[in-house]
RNA sequence: GACCUGGUAGCUCAGUUGGUAGAGCAUCUCCCUUUUAAGGAGAGGGUCCUGGGUUCGAGCCCCAGCCAGGUCA
């Protein structure tokens, strides 16, 4: 028989899929991760980890499987806390719930999964695994959740073959709504349970609030941008060649404090991210303001007003070599070659298409049509269909 | 110094022939969402510059003053 160790957050998805690897037969044994401890940053009243540690436990009793209690919150914080605050202060947008699945769940978490002799890990994330043999090599394709709108690929895009080789999602072939079904028949008591939401791990934050942790405040320029300046168009009249012409679309924009007039200030541009519109605390336009680069070193933010705003949008992105990710190595593309696929930059973003083109440096994505608000620091997965081939992370 | 224009929510402004005020933006809350964002719904918020006067009644009319911008000497 079969030992798969499920992490039990303690809500429905994953004890609905603890529920269904005990009925197929597996020997599962429900383990449940601490990874914070400082309630001080959350918003939520309550101590959220004590409520899902305990519901946790509860299911596994119910379901009669043994249950443990790990503390990872030491690698937690060196893993993807210093890594968060790290990109935060250079300026970019870390996605730290991307980073918590290829570091932890499916790296530290699985180790201790193996140690204990499972020789599975499962989530209950909504996606899938295919297997299939190519020139006699086993290879796992990491597919979209059947339910459109919970697709958790994105999550698990910086996954490698060893790690899918070792998981199981059971309920990505399920509807949210099917799922919560199956814990209502089976009388488990998280069926009702709202969506997590917020950090992984940690809950709702007030993200400037979780910043100044390590960030302090730093009075800077907020400028507006015309939406006519010069300095938005790409100019491609001189382009020689196909890399030189992508390496123009994604650059991001080099203002300058003289581009624009100022019109307010900010408590540091790190807190701030491309696209944004909340928190700005500037009113008196017709329209909306929205960050369309923010600028670290000398501290200034610039804005556009209205979201058709020229600098919002950009026609291509480009990821350097050495974060270039592919979950599907045989597919993975030389120098110089290129490959439709479809991408998001986001989690929940709408699939959309464009071209991978790679080059010594790094691989570009060319946007079919140009993307509002793409942001360095994030990451770009793309796929083929439903199935997720690579990731990188946005220069 | 004279004249002109304006002083209405945090900001930018609208308020018809006088009947005790509105819009956008901002803010807050909620929803959505394993938080880059965005998006959706709702809410709060005004001595209508001050002091007089006319009127049953004034943000709107009259007078004086204060403040801001402008024009002319």
């Amino acid at each position: 028989m079969k030992k798969v160790i499920v992490g039990l957050s303690g809500g429905v998805d994953s004890s609905v899929s603890a529920l269904l690897l005990k009925k197929q037969g597996y020997e599962v044994i429900g383990l449940f991760m601490k990874n914070w401890h400082d309630e001080s940053v959350t918003i939520s009243d309550e101590c959220p980890w004590l409520d899902d540690s305990n519901d946790a436990m509860l299911i596994a009793d119910k379901l009669g499987i043994p249950f443990q209690t790990v503390d990872l919150s030491e690698q937690y914080h060196s893993r993807i806390i210093d890594y968060m605050f790290k990109e935060y202060e250079n300026g970019r947008t870390p996605n730290p719930d991307v980073l918590c699945n290829r570091e932890i769940k499916f790296d530290i978490f699985l180790d201790i999964a193996l140690k204990l002799g499972a020789d599975y890990i499962a989530t209950g994330h909504y996606c899938q695994i295919d297997k299939i043999k190519k020139d006699n090599k086993q290879i796992y394709r990491l597919l979209a959740g059947v339910d459109n709108n919970k697709d958790q690929s994105y999550f698990l895009c910086q996954l490698n073959q060893k790690q899918l080789a070792k998981a199981i999602f059971p309920i990505g072939h399920l509807t949210k709504s099917q799922v919560r079904d199956i814990a209502k028949k089976n009388n488990l008591i998280t069926a009702n349970k709202k969506d997590s939401q917020g950090l992984c791990f940690i809950g709702k934050v007030k993200l400037p609030d979780f910043l100044k942790q390590r960030l302090t405040p730093k009075k800077g320029k907020v400028i507006i941008i015309d939406a006519e300046f010069k300095g938005i168009k790409v100019d491609l009249t001189e382009v020689r060649s196909k890399e030189q012409e992508l390496e123009l679309l994604s650059a991001p924009f080099s203002f300058s404090s003289k581009d624009g007039d100022q019109i307010g200030q900010h408590n540091g541009a790190y807190y701030f991210t491309v696209g944004q519109r909340k928190g700005l605390n500037i009113g008196g336009f017709s329209e909306p303001l929205f960050v369309i680069e923010t600028d670290v070193s000398e501290n200034i933010i610039y804005v556009g007003m209205g979201e058709s705003h020229p600098g919002l949008f950009k026609k291509s992105l480009f990821v350097t070599a050495n974060e270039i990710h592919w979950i599907r190595e045989d597919l993975k593309i030389d120098e110089n070659e290129t490959m439709r696929i479809e991408f998001r930059i986001r989690y929940r973003q709408p699939l959309q298409s464009g071209t991978l083109y790679r080059f010594k440096k790094g691989l570009y994505i060319l946007f079919d049509k140009p993307i509002s608000s793409v942001t360095s620091g994030q990451f770009v997965s793309w796929y083929l269909d439903d199935e997720l081939i690579g990731s990188g992370t946005i220069n």
